[in-house]
DNA sequence: CTGTTAGCGCATTCAA
DNA sequence: TTGAATGCGCTAACAG
């Protein structure tokens, strides 16, 4: 098994010629069944397996997506990883995994080069919407000749774009608290630039605004997704408006930190203050106490990037049009205790 | 840039031959500075990019990994595969990820076959050891040529493997727990058949069993990862054995819960009941009260794995031994609120 | 149904 | 220092 077994060997083998092997191996109708069973006895003999690379170089596709992430430090990022990778594996696609750091476009370059020299079928652009990759992206892919599907971020220009469905997911959480009772909701956005906090915060605004809550300036806090930051930015929240009586926290870590503080001020949730986190991480149903938020879906987000990728092959082999649109996915609210007044 | 620039495209518009744009692009020495300037030159000019798929044919050699993760839901999972690309990125190693759902051997062919057949050059099995896979990887993986690094696995034959000590993090957790004046620990541990839930199980045994303390086997519950667990196996703990004082979970998440269900039955942490979680998750910190744990460093437990798989097939290509052994990493201690009784 | 010829894009002999 | 020939393993296009 340490010398290579080549289709030219089972050829040989199997006294055919490679052509037919080829066939064989492939499921091509035009065999005969004899020749066909005898080919196939003598791949299992020698326990031969076929060159993908050979394969790819010959058919101009490797059936391989490139999936760039953004680290995997977040809870979205990874459930995303696992749809993409389970509907890729269902479809014959093979990843070719790249993650990026931070938003530095620095490495973008060197990124999507790698991938386009290892002649991926597509790209997934997995990485969260940014401000600061706005001018940079359109560059950069412009001149990118295959398919090319992003999650989660603004549609700028004839982009295919997945994405959840934030602000829906912000207005559910504001909605769901104005149900409850409380008025005065603050928020603690996710960190400037994201595109995903933007639009959580759009939620919110929309929904406050329907309901006429106006000077909504003074209930914005801005955090990083972390806890600290929740914890802080309950604080900060109640320095500037003392009567608050509910946050939406736009992830779960902020939540937990804003219950943490919460507790530390001796302000009772869900009775004094109502919260509402955003992701639905598994910890989240045994915070204290057991924490409302929006559930995303992102095995679902992962499946359908891929869907949409092999659409887009498909039609650009068949040389037809693509309407360049943006496919959302809706998250829901679970509600728990932090929220539960009534 | 429809079309596709070859290296024969750059050699005729630089009037030379292929071979000698090989050597530009390889950067060879034995090219003219006149040569390779105007090479160079006319790559930039056409946008060429080398086809890597080309070249792996000819070269025999992909530099590519393939990655085996197991699910991406587990913090440490998504840790240690973050590790593993920064390294790999560093080393100018892509990465072919698969993703195995469950213990279930059934899929482990067919993601071996995959790899093999797109001629990684090293694989690195990041799935965690376990009972129901230890008879079927030392089959599946004796007829396979290239080399494989295993991680945080029982070592059976000469496998080479890198592992994060939970044994060390077991007893490190237990110690601190008797520092800290408490006595009868109970653990709440990771499922049956997991190598890590058996290690940091026995890290215990070893402490406590060092300290004379016996009749462990009223001490402990089985849980299986999960928050749920967690809160279930602190009551059967209580059930068991109404005067513990203590408990090793072996996760965060099951700390959680074990935190939850101590807080419903009036039970007072730390004063009454030490608790040690494991991972130190993000969230630990923010838990009420805030959780001692066992921090690992995945990250480096990945790009250890890549150092590993590097240094086999470096070996291999000069004909040298290589030893195959297991390559330690340790965890440590972070004291917080949870233990924290004097 | 099957075999022959050619070529995917590049790198590795060898000569020159 | 450069170029010509050859092959990596496979498949497409064409015969027969």
């Amino acid at each position: 098994m340490i010398q290579k077994v080549t289709i030219k060997d089972v050829a040989q083998a199997a006294g055919v010629s490679t052509q037919t092997v080829s066939r064989v191996i492939n499921s091509r109708p035009d065999v005969s069944p004899d020749t066909r069973a005898r080919v196939q006895q003598v791949v299992k003999e020698l326990g031969y397996s076929p060159n993908v690379i050979a394969r790819s170089l010959s058919r101009g596709r490797t059936n391989t997506f490139g999936v760039v992430g953004f680290g995997l430090s977040y809870f979205g990022s990874s459930s995303v990883l696992s749809g993409i990778e389970q509907k890729s594996n269902e479809l014959g696609f093979s990843l070719l995994l790249s993650l990026l750091d931070d938003f530095n476009a620095a490495q973008i370059d060197g990124i999507l080069r790698n991938l386009l020299s290892r002649q991926v079928d597509g790209i997934i652009w997995a990485v969260p919407g940014n401000d600061r990759l706005v001018g940079e992206l359109s560059g950069r892919f412009s001149d990118i000749s295959v398919p090319v599907v992003y999650m989660n971020k603004l549609k700028n220009g004839d982009e295919v774009i997945v994405a959840m469905d934030n602000r829906l997911g912000g207005r559910l959480a504001t909605d769901h608290l104005l149900e409850q009772g409380y008025r005065r909701i603050g928020i603690i956005t996710g960190p400037i630039g994201w595109w995903e906090a933007q639009e959580r915060e759009k939620g919110w605004r929309e929904t406050m605004g329907k309901v006429g809550l106006t000077n909504l300036e003074e209930l914005i806090i801005n955090g990083d997704w972390t806890a600290a930051s929740g914890e802080i930015g309950l604080h900060n929240l109640l320095a500037k408006s003392p009567d608050i009586d509910a946050v939406f926290a736009c992830n779960d870590q902020m939540a937990l930190g804003a219950l943490q503080a919460a507790r530390r001020l001796g302000i009772k949730v869900p009775q004094d203050l109502g919260i509402v986190g955003f992701d639905d991480i598994p910890e989240a149903a045994y915070f204290y106490p057991s924490l409302t938020t929006i559930r995303q879906n992102a095995i679902a987000l992962g499946a359908l990037a891929v869907d949409r990728i092999c659409s887009l092959i498909n039609a650009r082999e068949k040389d037809e049009e693509f309407e360049p649109d943006v496919k959302w996915i809706q998250p829901r609210l679970i509600v728990r205790k932090s929220s539960k007044r009534i």
